[in-house]
DNA sequence: ATACAATGTGTTTAATTTACACAGTAAATG
DNA sequence: CATTTACTGTGTAAATTAAACACATTGTAT
């Protein structure tokens, strides 16, 4: 691949397999993965950032990364580093967008490919004695290090987005949960104010909740009901949706 | 970095960076694009492919990509793949996807990002010269070579949902059209079959289609008008939607 | 002149979304 | 134990949006 910079198009890409096939010469691109780790506790949603370890960033907050192995699939690396960070595995976790700008890393050439996970703040025991790691109000999330906050803010924007569409903020909640939770989550990740009856009528007309038949414990007023997410029913039901508005 | 694989996780991310700044060894991982190039044309929505010049893969057809250069944006990679292939500057092109499983490649691991890209395939003279270059239907498109196949279909999943949610079809037809071509372009895309009257109120109602005050020449029958999508005033308003639904 | 194949337009109905108020219940207080 | 407090739980009317549907008009081709 000696002439690689000056072919035509064509004749570049036709060389371009018999080249890889061979690995001559490694383009020197590192690739990573970085964990934006939501999580729900006191009707606020968090994120989860570890204090940058380089002096160019020291103070700055940043996401949860590494690299990726030479032999391990994208997937398993974000999830290697979330059960790495939160010791919990079996946890939702979509890639959202890859972040390959020449100098977004002042080492050197490093494409990172973001990973959106929610997790529950109740089921797990984080590995927070590492008092680097803390978990942060998403509205107050600014100046990470990095191009981090540019990556943040899509994945905050697209989370946004998709919970409106799919039943993800479930993966945020307790098992048991009650509407009222439901509405503070979606507040939350919405940041507006919702209707409560017109939420309500929302969710029952789904009928994708399962009405447990138990009552919050310990709260200081009257107790709501309690309702878990129906995943089998919604998990047969394809909506085909159609609807052109922009 | 020798103890890289049976270090506990915070010892391992914390003396990454330190081996970064070296690169002292590099994971060997090449990254590629992938360009999903759609068009619009006879009525159809076509995707570009190209012949694979792999003996595994001989037959078939994949898409149009290139490595990434060590010092290309990856949005500047894409872009060059697609001013090679079509001749074509300043057109749509959207990450889609990064697909990384470690055997997508054959001839070694290559972690590819994958790139939508909409043309209008009248304001452009394809290097379809090289006749291995060739548009396809994309309701004829199966057992591309690669992973393509999976590239492919989530980009084309992609573009049904985003169609609808923002004016990107319009980057898909001539800058004069009919209200019939726009009716024609969503049901290529979405595949079904729209009422016209209703298609055609809902457009008015968004009033983001300027009356050009001309007809279509060379028609059979009837001409319609010609319109022209109103960027500058789509640009202006922003819809903040909210609407839980799934 | 006529047949043809489109364009262009409106209304009625159904479905969905929004706005909005009051009674009920458990816990906490004195 | 009576009262206050702070929630839960429910329904209806109005407005908006989406869906179904038919006929007159215009230019082309014969």
């Amino acid at each position: 691949m000696a002439s690689r910079e000056n072919k035509n198009g064509i004749q570049q890409l036709k060389s371009r397999q018999v080249t890889l096939s061979g690995f001559e010469k490694n383009y020197g691109i590192e690739l990573s993965v970085d964990c934006i780790i939501f999580g729900f506790d006191e009707e606020k949603l968090k994120v989860l950032l570890i204090r940058s370890d380089l002096t160019k960033y020291s103070g700055k907050w940043s996401l949860l990364g590494d690299l990726v192995f030479p032999s391990e699939d994208l997937d398993a690396a974000a999830y290697r580093v979330l059960k790495q960070r939160t010791g919990l595995s079996d946890v939702y976790l979509e890639q959202v967008s890859t972040f390959g700008t020449v100098s977004r890393h002042p080492a050197g050439r490093v494409v990172t490919v973001a990973y959106c996970s929610l997790i529950n703040v109740q089921h797990h025991k984080l590995n927070i004695l590492d008092n680097e790691l803390h978990w942060h109000d998403v509205k107050s999330v600014t100046d990470l290090a990095f191009d981090h906050q540019q990556i943040f803010d899509t994945c905050l924007m697209q989370l946004q987005k998709r919970v409106q569409e799919h039943p993800l903020g479930f993966n945020l909640l307790p098992k048991k949960f009650s509407l009222r939770d439901l509405q503070n989550l979606y507040e939350a990740i919405l940041n507006i104010k919702l209707d409560r009856r017109n939420f309500r009528k929302k969710f029952f007309s789904m009928d994708l909740l399962i009405d447990l038949d138990e009552m919050e414990q310990d709260v200081p007023h009257r107790p709501g009901k309690l309702y878990k997410f129906n995943f089998e029913k919604y998990g047969k039901k394809k909506k085909s949706w159609v609807g052109i508005d922009f």
